[in-house]
Formats: C-alpha cells, sequence, structure tokens
DNA sequence: AAATCGACCTGATATAGGTCAACTCAGGGT
DNA sequence: ACCCTGAGTTGACCTATATCAGGTCGATTT
C-alpha cells in the first residue's frame, strides 16, 4: 500500500498536493494572491509529505541542524525544549494548518523537539527552497515573515498568560484557544478533544497535573464544560471568555 | 543646534553614523561579512537616528502602523502590551545594541508599545528598505531573520522562567541575563544599573513588587548582591548561577 | 481473572508568594 | 524649610496552588 502511494507520488503532478490538501485554506498556499495560483505548483514541488508519526515520534530533535519548517497535515504536534535544570518545558502544541520549526533558525539548530501527540502526518518545507521561492514570489516572502512574526506574538501571548492568570484562567485560555483553532478548521467549536496528556497541559500552562485536574472538575462543576477524560464540551463559552475579561473568578 | 546637526546629515556620508557607532559590533552592521563592509553605507544610509527620548518617551504605540524596527543606541527601553483584561504585560527590556520591533510584522501593526525607561537614543531602520536591501545583499537577509528568530528564542527562554521557576531563580535568571549583555557592550559584569522599576521587573517576571524587593534582600544578605537602589553589584555569580541549574533554593 | 501499569482524580496538608498596611527615603514644588 | 508624592522596603497575615498520599479506572500482560 505504502509503495503503491509513493509511485503515484514519484514523478509528475503530486494529486495529492498542496491542491488537494483540505489545510490550503489555513497553510502556506495561502500565501499566493487569487492571481497567483497558478504558482502553488512551485510551491507544491518543494513541499515533501511524509509518513505518518505514530505518538512519541519525532520530527526533529534539539539539537539538530535546521533544514525545514513543517505543517502539520493531520493530528497534532508538541513541541518542548529543556531548560537549564533539566526540566522539560512545553513551548507550543500545534494542530492541522499550523506551521512550527521557525525556532531553529536563530543558530542554524533547533531549539526545541517536536513530537507527535497521536497518529499525526506533517508537511516537510525546505527552507532554502522556501526562501528561493520567496525571492522570486514577494507575497510568499510576506508570508514567512507574517508566519514567524505570528510565532512571535504566540510566545507573548502564553508570556502574558504565565505571568499574570490565575489556574482557572490559563485554562480556559487554552481551551478557548483550541476552540478557536478547531474552528478554522471548520470544525464544531463546542466539542473538542483534547490531544495531549493533562501532564503535558499543565507543564505548559505552568501549573501541576492536580491543578488542572481540579480546574476541570471546577469547571465541570459549574457547568461550563462536560469533561470525559480527553473529550471537552463547551457548555458555556461566554463563562469561560469572563473568567478572562475581569479577574472575578468567584463562583 | 537641531538645524546645525540635521544640515550635517544631509547630503554626504553621515559622520555620526553606524561607521562611528560604537554599537556596531553588535547590530545590523554585523550581518555584513567582512568582505562586504564596502556595503556598509548602503546601509547607513537607511537608518535614521533619532533625537533623544526622555524618560517615558514612546517609540511606537500599540496599534500604530508597522513601518520599522529600531536599534537602541544608548539608554534602554521596555516593551509591553495591554492583554485582554487590561492588564499591562512587559514582554520585554532592550540595552544598546539591541533591536526591537519585531512584534509588528504580524498585522502590519505593533501589538506593543515601545517607551523609553531613561534618556535613550535609537535608531529607526525602515522595514521595507531594510527588505530590499535583503534581496541584494543576501547576508542582511540571513541577519534580519536571525534576529527574528532570536527574538523567539528570548520569548521561549521567559516562557520557560515564567512556567516552572520559583521567584529568586526568576530573579537570578534577569540579573545574570543584563549582566551578559553588558559584557557583549564592553562593560564590566558585576556592577549593573537597573534601568526599570521594581515594579516593571516584577510585571515581566509575574512577580508581585514585594517578591521583587524580598527577594534582592535576600540575595544581598546572602551576600550574593549588593543592592544600592538601583545599582547593583554581583557579589557571588556563581551562587546565582547554582540557583538556576538545581532547584537546590535553601540557605 | 489476577496482576501490573499509567493516566487521572481527590482529599489533607504545607508553603511560596500574594495582599494589606506601615514605614522610610529621595526628589520636586512652593 | 515645608509638604507632597511615589518608589522601595519590611512585617503580619492569608490564600492559591504545590505537595503528598491514596484512590479509581481502563488497557496490557500473564
Amino acid at each position: 500500500m505504502d509503495t503503491i502511494v509513493k509511485t503515484i507520488h514519484v514523478g509528475f503532478a503530486k494529486p495529492f498536493g498542496c491542491h488537494s490538501c483540505r489545510m490550503k485554506k489555513l497553510c502556506i498556499p495561502l500565501a499566493l494572491g487569487s492571481d497567483e495560483l497558478d504558482k502553488l505548483d512551485q510551491l507544491n514541488a518543494l513541499v515533501q509529505r511524509k509518513n505518518p508519526l505514530q505518538p512519541r515520534d519525532g520530527v526533529f530533535f534539539s539539537g539538530d541542524p535546521f533544514t525545514s519548517i513543517y505543517a502539520v497535515r493531520s493530528g497534532s504536534i508538541k513541541s518542548f525544549c529543556i531548560d537549564t535544570d533539566g526540566r522539560e518545558q512545553v513551548t507550543g502544541f500545534y494542530l492541522p494548518g499550523e506551521i512550527f520549526g521557525w525556532d531553529g533558525l536563530a543558530n542554524d539548530h533547533y531549539q526545541n523537539t517536536a513530537i507527535a501527540l497521536e497518529t499525526t502526518s506533517v508537511c516537510e518545507i525546505p527552507y532554502d527552497q522556501l526562501d528561493k521561492l520567496g525571492s522570486a514570489i514577494p507575497s510568499i516572502k510576506k508570508y514567512v515573515m507574517k508566519l514567524i512574526s505570528h510565532e512571535l506574538n504566540a510566545d507573548q501571548r502564553l508570556i502574558a498568560l504565565l505571568a499574570g492568570k490565575s489556574a482557572h484562567q490559563k485554562l480556559a485560555s487554552l481551551l478557548l484557544s483550541i476552540s478557536d483553532r478547531l474552528v478554522v478548521q471548520g470544525l464544531s467549536p463546542r466539542r473538542l478533544w483534547l490531544p495531549m496528556s493533562r501532564g503535558e497541559i499543565s507543564n505548559y500552562l505552568g501549573m501541576t497535573v492536580e491543578t488542572v485536574s481540579r480546574a476541570l472538575s471546577y469547571f465541570q462543576r459549574n457547568n461550563y464544560l462536560h469533561v470525559n477524560k480527553k473529550d471537552i464540551e463547551i457548555l458555556d463559552k461566554q463563562a469561560l471568555r469572563s473568567l478572562l475579561i475581569s479577574s472575578d473568578d468567584t463562583e
């Protein structure tokens, strides 16, 4: 089966390429203006679709030479680094249509390790080729800058969250963020499946597993959510949002 | 006086340009390889040296259209954003030779506000011109990417700090970071002047003023530091470092 | 089906750091 | 010289969250 797919891929225009990818509305092809859609082939040519990853499989590891950025096609990715005292710090979760791997740019080596949280497929986009394409197509170049800068903004939002918010606020913020990102994929904003463990959530948000668990129970008790393991249904999105806009955390 | 300086600037090579800037070893000119130093004039041509800023003066404000990045020439800058609940969150401090303003790239508008912490002079580098120069000089383009990516890495270090470290560790980390950054300026790593208030430090590190104050007192009691208002002398750098590598926080 | 294991939840207790309040000190204005 | 004002420090107290210690449940192995 695998070899058949490979056979089809090799050679001419890839039938399963960016053209037919259900993420094309979110991903790099978005860089192309409507008058440049003919250039999609050029973009498509440099994207390497990888074999599916199993849970815990790595995409790249801290210290690896930086070669490429990656787009999530399906599944999900967590990235993390090991800080000075050997502790693992989760720095991001990436869902379908999202791009990761920029952190390697500064030192030509990835700072983070990126692993699959579930069965996941990613597209590899070699950076030097993307860069060349950027020189030829200004809209690509501009879009690349935007993607990086977007990552910067995401990190700064996380900084504000970690520096200033309570456990309930942090968790509400993460759930709402995931919900929003499911919406742009065309999925329901109410039902969500958390691909990461409680431990990974707690690490990302700078708290303990117990606190995450208790916060989820609290949200459930107050009918903000219905929680069933990693399956979450948002019952009262407004309540979660209001946790964030005021400091009113009281029941 | 102002007009005289302007007159001198206009026309040919600027006598106070990048050539003579004492930060040129740290700043954008670093992008040029030794065989490209003749191109420094091109770079120099697009840099606009601004009049000195007074404390609290803004360089740009959240929401302003993104036009330029900025380099600190002397003095210091803090950048901050206002998050969902109206709270101010400090996202960075910038010392001489450091570049700020990248966060505007994502939305063509600055997300942060940047203000001077003391009497400060900055150089404005219009982004579209820098970008054009990048197309002509590959080393510039590469360097620009590195600068942005550096900012990403800095944010991720801050995330790890905020998510996982104690108050003592956070403060030690900031002090060591500032010390390191003074060294690259050729200044003493032991004596430092903190241009920001205790409140700004505490906000940046996600804690309260009182805790910052107590942590400084603790460091002083243990002869890690000598503290005199904003004047800090590092007496035992190794002790501060060891706070970071193990979780051994005990006296 | 018994045993093992890992992820998650919950309760009891401890503590780091937040909150509140008082005080000092250094400018700056009049 | 006097009062303000705002930044910083310190102490007393309190609370959100960490820590510790069992539990439950479901999946996997034997």
